[in-house]
DNA sequence: TATGAATGAGCCTTCATTCAT
DNA sequence: CATGAATGAAGGCTCATTCAT
């Protein structure tokens, strides 16, 4: 319930501000991303927390400043990694179908990594509102960005003839539930690589979509 | 807990009868259902409920028993139509790609008209927990039902030579998930009706997997 | 629950110590025995437990862990004394009618010293039932060894020959009414002090059954 | 938990006003003694009440008008017939001792009758304070009552030299507490009658205080 | 008489957070 | 950095009681 924390007390002497805090602050974050994954945001309390981390209460607000903090730190964990590798996906210009591809992979890859953040996301973004709505603005932004991305590579199939598709919004929307919703049922122990279930999703979707 | 009292409706003297008592409750937890997926389960109060339903806290009692039986109330909505219309379907021995398109209609359908259940469903069903079990059971094992009569229908599909599919399962989940996670998106107010989406999504997904 | 962490004093750090944690509990005990004694123990809320010891009802459950462990350590209050004196004087082996008047003396002493303590528990330890089973066992078990050091100096006594008793479980529950039944009346302003009550019932009890 | 009532529906036609009114409120009452005797007043809730009684919480009313009153109702169950004895028995003019076993008799035989109805007025009559203290006032004073016959049967005891006691008051305090205290303890299925009981208790107590 | 839906106050408890140490 | 005592609001739930039927 409460095994004394990692660090030597000589190590721990003063002076150099931050040489492991950040390091348990990320570690902090990634704990409480997998205890409001698992029971969720509000039915999670900050006496778990303490119990899990190994910290108590007041310890704890030295790395967290607030419970609702904590939230935004979780958000950031996925979204930022996922965004720079669309990115580059998309400024390599393959052709269409092999980006959509890529970025399959990206996304289920970042979805079977970050499972606990991504549910945590999709779960409790709502629960935001009150005032920090500013920085839950910036990752509502992420995410539409990505879609953004997806969007574009569809339409650039179907304007290189490559891709038909009756109504390209619902395409997009088809290709992320599919793998999106994995956050649901995907296991890291599972049968399937992340890898895996991008290329069967992929192979599904883009032979229905290609043009024969 | 509810049952029609043992009298015949002669024998049945004062109080108000339950005449109007099954349907009340049934509006109230619409309204749950409504609360719960916009704020989540642990997020709404007691308070918020009685003042979205005008009954004051006690008198909610009569209804719900306690907070939780709602998230079973509130399943049991949406699941028991379902399943009953999916087993309809299953019965009618269509062609595998038909009884598929009828699926999908279905599990759509049913998200467009129970989106509030549905949500609260993927996002609560982990907080049941404690000891009701059993009535937890039930939930989870009505939805494996209507996942089962999926991966059937494409084994079918296989089988007859009409679907080549690598890896069943991965398709059982792939075409779940692409209609699932509308209840993230979908809006009754869309360009789209349910079948709309349902079939764009089949006419995606099914030439992907159909024999050429 | 409150053992001593494990850290010598040495290597305590901030935090003001348990210093006055435990005197403070026993505070709060004493003072939800008078409340309980007073009003009884469900007519008493945690609100007034709140205003009498000045915590707020939060701070409360740092020191009682909940409503009903209260009903624990009030018992554990006066019964663990009282038994230790018991069997102190059983070891003793005086003479059996000179036993009877020093357990009398301790018996009346410790109700008289304890008796919103004793009210409490001959008022309510019915109220225990759910669960903390074990722990209230481990009361009835001491209130039981009490009786039997009564009844084992009653019977040495016939034994010597020093009483007369037709009925020797009777005259230990007359014995035992005769001082218990005091926690209805006595108080501690009144004109005899325990001792004096103790030597009145035992001459009236003893002379009673003494053979002549 | 809601058996049929008993009456026919052929007697229950109207009419008379009481005829089993009152037999039917006099065994509500009993039912009520039960249940705050085992569990206490404040921790016996109506619907329990309800479920013993076969009655609704409305139908209730009727007989009880509040849950206070139903205190008072107990309590004069089991004073009333106590005190008509005791005075008949000390009219009778018998000999101190006689009339004192004849005392004892009379309570020992009402506690184990109404055991009930004692242990619920020795535990809660505390609880009345609110308004009713006019009746509640009855009911300390028919208490007090019995006490008085008990003490001067004592002092008269002493005046015609039968009986030798230093301390009057508590001699009485000493005999009633012995037998009262019989709430906790006596069982009708005990091996002893209340009758046995009282005349074990006097030879103890009688014999103690006797001029030899 | 009897029902049971409804009330609204109040109950025990938990919670996120603060702060002296 | 870290502790843990303390806060005070809010949470889910139960209760005695009323009243239209």
């Amino acid at each position: 319930m409460s095994e004394e924390p990692t660090g030597s007390t000589v190590t721990r002497r003063a002076g150099r501000p931050r040489e492991g805090y950040e390091a348990r602050r990320q570690e902090i974050v990634d704990i409480a991303a997998r205890l409001f994954a698992e029971r969720g945001y509000h039915a999670t309390s900050l006496d778990e927390l303490s119990a899990a981390t190994g910290l108590q209460r007041g310890g704890l607000y030295h790395y967290i400043g607030s419970k609702e903090r904590l939230l935004f730190m979780i958000h950031e964990r996925f979204i930022e990694p996922l965004l720079a590798e669309a990115h580059a996906i998309e400024d390599r210009g393959d052709p269409p179908d092999a980006t959509l591809e890529n970025l399959a992979g990206a996304l289920m890859r970042d979805i079977a990594e970050y499972r606990d953040q991504v549910t945590v996301f999709l779960h409790e973004w709502r629960t935001i509102h009150p005032k920090d709505r500013e920085r839950a603005q910036a990752v509502m932004q992420a995410r539409r960005e990505f879609e953004a991305v997806i969007d574009r590579t569809l339409r650039r199939g179907v304007a290189q003839g490559v891709f038909e598709i009756p109504e390209s919004r619902l395409a997009t929307l088809g290709f992320l539930g599919m793998i999106n919703y994995s956050y649901q049922w995907y296991r890291r122990d599972a049968a399937w690589s992340a890898d895996d279930v991008a290329q069967a999703f992929c192979s599904f979707f883009l032979d229905g979509i290609r043009v024969r």
